[in-house]
DNA sequence: CGTATTCTCTCGCTCAGCGAGATACTAGGT
DNA sequence: ACCTAGTATCTCGCTGAGCGAGAGAATACG
């Protein structure tokens, strides 16, 4: 996997690094979702909504659509699924009646600890070997990398 | 985005912003392949066949099916998607005439700049604000992070 | 040589997601 | 109070990605 370039300025290795551990985490996350018989849309709706749940902001069907870009046709359809599924359920705004509210079943959250639960353990266990300096270098590196990234998005949706 | 389990271990605050990365990479990847009329699968592909070619690796379409977890028959409707974009050139092995080569087009190299190429810029820009001593954590740590999900992974496929 | 194996492709099908529009409710002016 | 514009969700019909099963072509191995 490491190419010529990578030898020029290291600081593209490491580029290379941050897309290695991008893949993984999707392959992973490709992983679970076939084995619980979901679909990847699925999979980053479930994340959205429990990221959602444990921020104690309400949900509706609108902002979940807009959060993982899709339709509002799509988004009715994925929400039926997830309903089938026993993972989320729909109730009526009571004081706007055309919103509705999703809240996650316990049995979503169990899922979601199903599977970010061992990985997570995997990944704490590996961080042991840094040093909480190093540890903060670290977050301050991805967060910079993060804004970078969405600065580069929204770079590119204003430049058609 | 943050939680009381944050505040409990800095550690988990640091998976915290793994994944909000690579959250990040993903939509702008989405972005990038609804822009020029690809789907998420074929922009893996395109990924997965561009590192083979700078690697000078051969591809056939079992190899890449495999790789991106597509079926057979979905790996062929992907290989003729990408071959009627002009991304993508399917020739017959000489040796063994059963396989086939994918070789990449110059426009998907192109296309693959066009988007990486800007986008590295501005990564390659926000690392400047970190010493190589600090750049050097960064990439043993992430490499730390991506093999104990990879670990992670090979076990979870081993646990049904 | 014949038989098993490997690689790719074809066929028929299911279902996710899209565009357009219907429906239901709210807000704001008059 | 009413009419109108705006917002939130859902329905309908359709396209096409990806799957399972299996056919066809070439190779490997006894």
């Amino acid at each position: 996997m490491s190419t010529e370039e990578d030898r020029q300025d290291p600081r593209l290795r490491l580029v290379h690094q941050l897309r290695a551990a991008t893949v993984e985490f999707d392959l992973l996350a490709a992983e679970f979702a076939a084995r619980h018989g979901l679909h990847p849309t699925d999979l980053r709706a479930l994340i959205a909504l429990l990221d959602a749940a444990r921020a104690e902001r309400p949900v509706t069907p609108g902002r979940l659509g807009e959060q993982i870009r899709l339709n509002s046709a799509g988004t009715t359809t994925l929400i039926d699924r997830l309903e089938r599924l026993g993972l989320v359920r729909r109730e009526r705004d009571t004081t706007d009646r055309r919103r509705v509210l999703l809240t996650v079943e316990p049995r979503a959250v169990d899922l979601g600890w199903s599977f970010f639960g061992p990985v997570i353990g995997t990944l704490l266990g590996a961080m042991d070997a840094f040093t909480p300096a190093e540890r903060d270098t670290v977050e301050r590196f991805l967060a910079a990398m993060t804004t970078a990234t969405a600065a580069a998005r929204a770079n590119a949706a204003h430049h058609p």
